[in-house]
DNA sequence: ACTTTACCCTCCCCCTACTGGAAGGTTTAG
DNA sequence: CTAAACCTTCCAGTAGGGGGAGGGTAAAGT
């Protein structure tokens, strides 16, 4: 299968698939005419990959994810911790972006939003002091 | 004021202060031996800049914001309008996130997490059918 | 006066995770 | 036989800086 198919049962594209290759995530063959060739597990790694990027993990977790993938005495606990960090990630930007969310909001609601240049939202971002706004 | 106390002042590291004036966001005074002079007003910008980027602002959205700090006739509405913007990418952000939250949590749950080599977790994520888990 | 330390300057490369494009070879459809 | 649709490698760029080289200055101690 070349890299067009690869990409199409993969849903990656055929950049992010020669990207990868090159950083030694994923090692088509090659074909003679030079071709990559990916067979039914470059495939499935191509998908782990994908499915991988997909829930947060960054390339280097993923590197660690096929590491134990590919070790077969590997312990599940090990699998498990990896994804609790990335949970663990997850949640603090999710907590980081919801007091964001509430400044954000404070801000606006204080903002007459019409023609005057007045604007809560400049003067609270300006004014060090009162950064409760 | 040179660099380094400016840096002091607003928190921004020497690096980034250097590099929002290369992409044209402050314009500090130049001393007779070439180091920059920040007055009152660049101090200012920095301190706008420094909370804009707190609050999600991209160094784009970083511009508009200045150039309508910038206007006298600016309209409080177009202020308003671009904090509104990054409400809402601030919030879709976190919905995706929650969203990662849910499956992270869901595949952990299903995953024994002992020595066993068996995981649901790495199950979940190569077979591309379910992937309800 | 001299030395050390603490600044400052510019310049270039590094990071993540890709994306776009140029220049060129190959294969397939009409 | 040609044109489209593949494929290849390599180079450059994105956001928002960080690290460090190589070199000039300034302030403080001795």
């Amino acid at each position: 299968m070349n890299i067009g198919h690869a990409s199409k049962r993969t849903g990656l594209p055929v950049k992010t698939i020669r990207y990868y290759e090159d950083i030694g995530l994923v090692a088509p063959d090659r074909a003679e005419n030079g071709y990559r060739d990916f067979g039914a597990p470059q495939i499935a790694r191509l998908n782990l990959l994908a499915q991988a990027r997909m829930i947060g993990f960054t390339l280097e977790e993923c590197r660690s994810l096929i590491a134990l993938e590919e070790n077969p005495s590997r312990h599940s606990r090990d699998v498990r911790r990896l994804a609790e960090q990335n949970l663990n990630s997850v949640r603090e930007k999710i907590a980081s972006l919801q007091a964001l969310e509430a400044r954000l909001t404070g801000l606006i609601s204080q903002c007459h939003g019409d023609e005057a240049p007045d604007c809560a939202i400049l003067d609270g971002l300006s004014d060090t002091a009162k950064r409760t706004a």
